[in-house]
DNA sequence: CTCATGTCAGAGAGACTGAAATAT
DNA sequence: CATATTTCAGTCCCTCTGACATGA
């Protein structure tokens, strides 16, 4: 139809091929790549609310309450009701949860010197290009992007 | 830690966004995104192998299995052998199907003049310098990256 | 026999809606 | 009272694995 729908597409066929890549890599650790992603955040601050938890995965809060669900399930995090705001509940990380991440990390590191990256075939120019215009994009999106979602 | 991340981090919530706003949309008409994909490309020719619709849904067969059915379901679609490879299935779009998408067109253009385009706010030196890096992003997703998938 | 194509069963994550409880 | 935060129940789509049938 017109040259805006291609560029997005290609965009999507990076960032899921990506995706699915880091995704494979995790399956044998029985831990998704946003239960990774929330482990992760949450072993470098005390605590998070489960909305800032929604807001990082990209969902609602029902849905954030899901993922927390399944990883309580697994004991990698704990749910403590917040005294100065009662109608808050404070997400941790238990220690359970830093050891699959220790092992996580020590697992996976070593052996992928040839780590995949979808970057590496550009020159350092081209990614200072393309990071440009995709932080213009970015701040478009949050300020005009807002009112249609 | 590098670079890397963060940009492939951006390109992932441009992309996600963008599909949040398609998919939103086309909620009340009780069709998803991927359907909606696969019945238009089904409308702009005879008709596609399922392996086919694999490919363009990026996901693998059993996953596109599903995916037919659940269209085969709606009688957006319907499944018919094929005489001249037997051990392959054409997938066709049904009358209904093509309904659909007239609806779909005919109730989602007019009130979106302001339709959302995460890309309007570049100019086209800009979109084609993307259009440059994400193109060989993807050349090279598709030789070398293979062997990581 | 092998390979490719497609299907199925089953499991699981995640996304939504709508309602509810609770606290501010 | 209204509002914000979180949860819950239920439903649905998508995704994968592993196995299988079929035909080239």
């Amino acid at each position: 139809m017109n040259a805006r729908l291609p560029l997005m597409s290609k965009l999507g066929v990076i960032f899921l091929t990506w995706r699915r890549y880091l995704q494979k890599d995790l399956v044998p650790y029985k831990i998704t790549l946003k239960q990774q992603y929330v482990l992760n955040q949450l072993s470098n601050r005390d605590f998070l609310y489960p909305s800032q938890i929604a807001d990082m995965l990209f969902c609602d809060r029902p849905t954030a309450t899901v993922v927390i669900k399944n990883m309580e399930r697994d004991k990698w995090v704990r749910r403590e009701k917040d005294n100065e705001n009662g109608k808050q509940v404070r997400i941790f990380i238990t220690n359970e949860g830093r050891e699959k991440l220790v092992s996580l990390k020590s697992s996976i590191k070593p052996p992928k010197d040839h780590e995949f990256d979808p970057l590496k075939c550009l020159t350092q120019e081209e990614k200072d290009q393309l990071d440009m215009i995709l932080t213009k994009i970015l701040a478009y999106i949050k300020t005009d992007g807002n009112k249609y979602l």
